[in-house]
Order: structure tokens, then sequence, then C-alpha cells
DNA sequence: TCTGGGGTCCTAGGACCC
DNA sequence: TCTGGGGTCCTAGGACCC
């Protein structure tokens, strides 16, 4: 914790809700909501005028729907919203260098980074911060805290939201955090102030009267030395500019359940290209690979399992992500399936795949029943398939099946082929090439 | 018509190695 | 001949954040 008020934390407020409204002069003063808006949708943002009705970020928008049936209902437009808070954070980033974005409509800025920073004059640089903020994204409002620490700093941005802001004086941290709920200082969640409930805490203040010892034997010794600190303002955290990516995920809920493993294995499949995608859009590559299920009654489960060495390789990540999922008993079906991939490195270890992702360049596709001959299957034969991404998932009363096409250079010509390592064919065919 | 999607961090047990 | 100890990696799950 610093000796002085150098560490700033703006919020949009509303954000989502507000771009709406800000977009379209209909919606103004009337209850907007943003989020999901199918029947498993959830609620990413409500605003003011929709919150009085009791509608809240993460409530299904079947129960806001119950709650304010007049509202309007928006399934959001992305690339607005990174459009404005683009605007904001370049804003900050004239104040400091050191600008840590938490999300599009929040972010740390370290004052005392930047170049002729005035301890003296910080009420006048909050106020012109916040009317550039509205001036230039055209209406949207922010709230702004300032303190001497992150926590505080976060802290202090709440206290006059929505459009206003509030400075902690150096000094007077613990006393302004000290009647707070414990629920105040971020990472106390349900779980942890369920536990500390049970220990009498209700507000920060009580939860001082605990060693770190104590705490720890309720909430794990890592929380505890966290929440003794975080408790008495004891904030050291620096703002960091630029944070390494970690992990890389996609993730899709169904409207309804899906029972059907070749379909899931054909969306498994597709969700993993896109993970490779992204991954080479960052120029990473990435060892370990964890499917995600969620089951009817929402019970979820992760497989994992690390590769020997990282990789972007849409169809390497592809049959790994399909192996997970054919180890999986889908029981009653799928409510959710996702694909992610971590121990991220920014190499490529390419010996095994020197040749480039091929390209989403397909051949017409067989017919079914000569898909079904050189599998060794009877043609006219009860066979399902899904076709997706750059070739088929298909299954019989034989098995199941996922082939992909991959196109290699010959001296004739390009040839498609079966990528000769497919554990799937292996199985049956022996089907190794086919020319177009 | 309960319960998104994209993340980070922590815990805990087992394998494995020295 | 009766059971080490520490470190690291891997896997699974859970809490939490916006």
């Amino acid at each position: 914790m610093r000796s002085t008020a150098s560490i700033l934390h703006l919020d949009l407020d509303a954000f989502f809700a507000s771009v709406e409204q800000r977009d379209k002069p209909s919606l103004r003063g009337k209850p907007v909501v943003v989020g999901g808006v199918g029947a498993r949708g959830v609620v990413s943002t409500a605003s003011y005028e929709a919150r009085k009705f009791g509608v809240r970020s993460a409530m299904s928008s079947a129960e806001a729907r119950a709650r304010c049936p007049h509202a309007a209902f928006l399934g959001g437009r992305f690339d607005a919203y990174r459009e404005a808070s683009g605007i904001v954070m370049a804003r900050l980033r004239e104040l400091s260098p050191v600008v840590q974005p938490l999300s599009l409509d929040e972010a740390f800025v370290d004052l005392a980074a930047g170049d002729d920073f005035d301890p003296e004059r910080v009420e006048e640089l909050v106020e012109e911060l916040r009317a550039d903020v509205t001036r230039r994204t055209h209406g949207l409002t922010a709230s702004v805290g300032v303190a001497s620490s992150k926590l505080m700093a976060k802290i202090a941005s709440e206290i006059n939201k929505p459009d206003g802001a509030f400075i902690v004086q150096p000094g007077t941290e613990a006393d302004v955090l000290g009647p707070m709920q414990v629920t105040a200082i971020p990472g106390v969640g349900p779980a942890t102030t369920e536990r500390l409930r049970r220990l009498g805490v209700a507000t920060v203040e009580d939860l001082r009267r605990f060693t770190a010892d104590d705490l720890g034997a309720h909430v794990g010794p890592t929380t505890a030395t966290s929440l003794y600190r975080l408790a008495r303002a004891d904030d050291d955290r620096p703002v960091e500019a630029s944070r390494e990516t970690k992990s890389i995920s996609v993730e899709d809920t169904f409207e309804t359940n899906l029972v059907d493993r070749v379909q899931l294995t054909a969306i498994a499949e597709q969700m993993a290209r896109r993970v490779a995608q992204r991954l080479r859009a960052n120029g990473l590559s990435g060892r370990t690979v964890t499917l995600k299920v969620r089951y009817h009654d929402f019970e979820t489960h992760t497989r994992s399992t690390t590769l020997t060495g990282p990789t972007d390789h849409g169809g390497v990540l592809a049959a790994t992500a399909r192996r997970l999922l054919d180890a999986e008993d889908l029981g009653g079906g799928l409510r959710l399936l996702g694909v992610g991939v971590s121990g991220l490195a920014d190499w490529v270890q390419d010996d095994l795949f020197s040749e480039p992702e091929p390209e989403e360049d397909l051949v017409p596709l067989p017919s079914r029943d000569e898909r079904a001959r050189r599998r060794g299957w009877s043609p006219g034969q009860d066979v399902t398939h899904t076709e997706h991404g750059d070739g088929w998932v298909w299954g019989s009363g034989l098995g199941l099946v996922t082939v992909r096409f991959e196109t290699r250079e010959s001296p004739s010509g390009p040839v498609k082929t079966f990528p000769a390592d497919d554990p799937a064919l292996s199985a049956r065919a022996s089907v190794s090439s086919v020319e177009p």
C-alpha cells in the first residue's frame, strides 16, 4: 500500500445496456436487458431502470422476463461494445502507460507511472476524465475510484456509482473498509461468505477478530492469508499492464439437450478447430486439451489430456477432443459442451506437423453409399452422418467413426487423404488414401 | 423455461523422480 | 523388512470475476 492515492479504477455504468440506450433513443429511460435471449439465456447487463424491478446480472433471462416483462431484451452487439471500450481505454492510457483492463468495461490505472501526476489534483483529474469519457463515447457514464491500492480503488468506484467518484484519502483506508460487508472484498463470493457467516463474520471489522491461522482452518491457508491482509486494507498488488494468456476455450450451451453422439462429436471437433484458429491468431500453441461436458442435471465434468508438445493444429486438437468425448458416458444428454487448451506457449513444436494447417478446402463429399463402401460397410445400411468443417462424422450399427480429409500435394496434383494416424480408421477400414 | 461464456486462481491426490 | 521427504507434473473439481 503506497502513501498516495495513485491507483485509479474505472467502471462504465451498466455498460452494455447503456450502449444500447445511447444508440437507440427509444430505449432511453426504459428498462433494457442485454444477455442471452434463448430459453437458457442469462442476463449480462440490466439498465438501472430494469434493476428497479430486481433484474440482475447472471439471473436467468426467464426470471428477468417474469420480473420485468415490458423490458427490451437484447442479444448484444459486441462490436459496438468493443469500440466504446477501446475509446475509454485509449483515454486511460493518456493518464499513464500502466493500464490494466479487467474486462471491456473496467480497468485499473497506475497514475504514479504517468508523466506529471500531481496527487494534490486527483479530484480535478477524475472529473476531467469522467467528462471526457462521456463526451468521447457520446453519452456513456463512468464511475471512478482512486486510492492507495487496487482493493480500495475498486471498492471506491462502487461508492458513488453510477456516474460518480470517490477518492479514499490515504490513511483512512481501514476506516472506510471496516463497516462494509465481507462481500465487498473482491474474491469473497457465496461459498466464502457462508463459511464466514458460520464464524459469526458479517462485516470486515468482524473479520479482523481472527488470526490468519484461525481463518485458515475454515477457508484454506491461501485465502486466509489474503483475507487477513485485505481486511486491514493491506494490499500491494501492482497494476499490470500486460498479462499472459493462460488458456483459450470455446463452449456452448444448447437450446435443448443433445443426445446424439455423432452430432456431439462433430460439434466438439468444430470447437477444437475454433480454439486452434484463436491460438494461431494470437501466435500461441497449447499442450493440454480439456473437454467440458454438462449433463441435463447441471452436473459438470472436465476431461483433459496433455500432449507431448504444444500444438496449434486444428486436426490434432480435434482428434484429441474427440478421444476425450469418446471416453465420456453421455448419459441422458448434454446441455453444454466445451473445448479448451492450456499450457500455452508462444511457439509450436512443428517437427511432426511441418505442413501448414490445411485450409477448409472441401472436395465434394462422396455419396453416403460410397462412403459406406469405402469403410467396408454395406451400401444402403442405415448410416447416420453429420457434415462439418472439413470432414464428417458418421455412424451405424457397427460403431461410430469420425473422418477428416486432409489435402497433400503429390506429383499428380492435390490428393485428399485420410490421416494415417486416425484411430477411427484403423478400427475397420484399410482405406488410407482416396483420389479426389 | 432455473442456472452464459470466457477467463483466473486454488486445492488435492497420485505418479514419478531423486 | 515395513515404509522418508521434497519437488514437479498431471488431472479433476470448485470458487470467483465480469
